[in-house]
DNA sequence: TGTCACAGAGTGAGCGCTAACGCAACGCTC
DNA sequence: GAGCGTTGCGTTAGCGCTCACTCTGTGACA
């Protein structure tokens, strides 16, 4: 297959020109056929349909894209897929936009803001129609790139701040407060706040401050904090459990930045001896479908994760058409479970 | 910000001839110094460096891709990111492409084989250097349409079979087995598998017949199954179970699909007052993390995902250089935790 | 029959870059 | 100092397509 001494062995495809030949009409006709089918009698379009499919001729969307002054190209930066809290995100927003005939590329940032600047230079590079970022808070240089490139651009994810030009998310204070009153509710007193921060995760930071305002509102302390940089897994949860009881043994009701905290939360208090939700209550955010399968179920915060990718396709197509810049705010769902049902511990969701 | 009606906003950035322009060199000098630095006057190269700092030049890769013919682009298509099944895998071949200044082009085949045609043709549309994809089973006409294209294509996921070219993943039949052999070496006889068999699943076949081969050698009757096309989460594992018990009451040992499958299926035999593992035990496969937060915790497979993603990189770039076909079969993990641990149901992993 | 509109097809000029080639200026050998 | 390779840069010809424009033929209408 490799036709030569480290020489690319890609042979391209067939051509507009070699299509174009074999039905004896110009290179252009071709084209047109293929870009706007009623510009071309009837008869011609079948011709030449059946010439692409005999050949097997895949438009060169490179060529087209240099040539062309068509959005064809979008790209999309998420801090990481592993922890799949946006692989439904971009999975909406790809399928939303491959049906208008547009590629997503893909740039991951590793929670790094150096490695979200190489992502972004590398996505422009491509010379995408628009650009769709994960969270309102960049790398100094990127809102000055991004400018420069002067595309539409659509932050996803939070919607509680300035974008550089649209946004889709939703109000991370409105979401700690949910988490918090919720707590309250159900007669938690002693709050705390834990998780992950990597990312210097802005959102977190806005979910926090809407437990603690919360909590200020109900005439409770400050809530307790027990964060880490650290990747957000159960073995961070349980340590992160550990570090909040030792300085606040008496603790009773904790909101988690993700689930996957909110797992090893639990896991952590069952070994210890601490019952949930007789306790201590436990809420986390994400909605992981594993939650329902804990003892006891997962209280947690359901995040509109399609929506959000979808909608964002949505602003970059209304953008790229030349509609005004967008601010959407999304709601969330608390669902709760056994973790928080205080007095009632054996409700399922 | 839109400059017409319906007109692309986007005006394009900066361009090697306005480089070359401010700097008094050719346009191709400058090119040169971005691509072969060594090649152009240590002073000179300076000037041009600093004249792409003040325009902020970002080379467009669609007009060097369209000329050249470096590899840039590698498209990879998978069935799905929701499931995070594949989203690490991703992520680490995305890494490993990009550190070589390779981006990646994805595609999702939404477990469809009609819409993995549709995304395999959309990347070829931008003349990938490589395909990379997920499987070893394709829509009848990929297979063609990936000749054509005369690229170097790399299966992943499942090591066993004949690839169209190169392949690294893992071997399915083994894994069912060391499913099955775990489960009759704690005790249990009368073996089940369950699972979803979305995107008729070829690997997932593979793993049943390695749960069934094991279950002869051991003397044991043909495992009883339970399946369905449906989306593989909790809830259809309940489902499943249900389903199983209704037609093989005393089934006491179940090998399931996936982690999410197994998630549910332990809470539907503890909903159902079943003993696990004293009376049932269940092996996963998928290693999900809050397998370890479930009581009891989950015994699974674990697969070598990031592996697999690096792996897969690594040989799209030795084909690049005229390397032959490879076929790489990586091993896997069985982490035995409490829900086979029959006997010593407090073993934790 | 003239002419005007319009659908349908062709022409030509690039898009921004890369790569093969060309050519001057330099240092080296004999 | 003629011959020769080397270094360093410029020139030129496309890559495969799109788009603005031009041209040709058909039919409606006066």
């Amino acid at each position: 297959m490799a036709e030569g001494e480290g020489g690319p062995p890609a042979r391209n495809g067939a051509t507009l020109a070699e299509v174009a030949r074999r039905v004896g009409v110009s290179l252009n006709t071709v084209s047109r056929a293929l870009r706007a089918p009623q510009t071309v009698r009837p008869e011609l379009r079948r011709r030449i349909a059946a010439a692409v499919e005999e050949l097997n001729y895949v438009p060169n969307r490179i060529a087209g894209r240099l040539a062309g002054t068509r959005a064809s190209l979008v790209g999309v930066v998420v801090s990481s897929l592993f922890h799949s809290e946006f692989a439904a995100l971009v999975e909406a927003l790809e399928t939303t936009l491959l049906a208008r005939d547009i590629q997503v590329m893909l740039g991951h940032t590793h929670y790094d803001p150096a490695r979200e600047l190489g992502a972004v230079r590398a996505l422009l590079g491509w010379r995408p129609a628009a650009m769709a970022l994960v969270g309102l808070d960049h790398h100094p240089a990127v809102p000055r790139l991004l400018a420069e490139a002067g595309i539409p651009v659509v932050e996803m994810w939070d919607a509680g701040g300035e974008p550089l030009d649209s946004a889709v998310g939703m109000d991370h204070v409105a979401i700690g407060r949910a988490q918090a009153e919720h707590l309250v509710a159900q007669g938690y007193r002693r709050l705390a706040v834990l998780g992950s921060l990597r990312d210097h995760d802005a959102r977190a930071h806005k979910r926090g401050r809407g437990v603690a305002a919360a909590a200020a509102e109900a005439g409770l302390g400050a809530p307790a904090r027990a964060t880490s940089a650290e990747a957000g897994d159960p073995d961070l949860g349980e340590r992160l459990l550990d570090d909040l009881l030792a300085r606040h043994p008496d603790v009773d009701g904790i909101a988690c930045n993700s689930d996957a905290v909110a797992f090893g939360v639990l896991r952590g208090l069952r070994s210890r001896g601490r019952r949930v939700p007789e306790a201590v209550g436990v809420v986390g955010f994400g909605d992981a479908e594993a939650g329902t399968c804990l003892v006891p179920a997962l209280t947690s915060v359901r995040p509109p994760r399609a929506a959000i990718g979808r909608t964002a396709a949505e602003i970059v197509l209304a953008r790229l058409e030349g509609a005004e810049p967008r601010r959407v705010t999304l709601g969330f769902a608390l669902v709760t479970r056994a973790s928080t049902a205080r007095g009632a511990a054996n409700l399922m969701s």
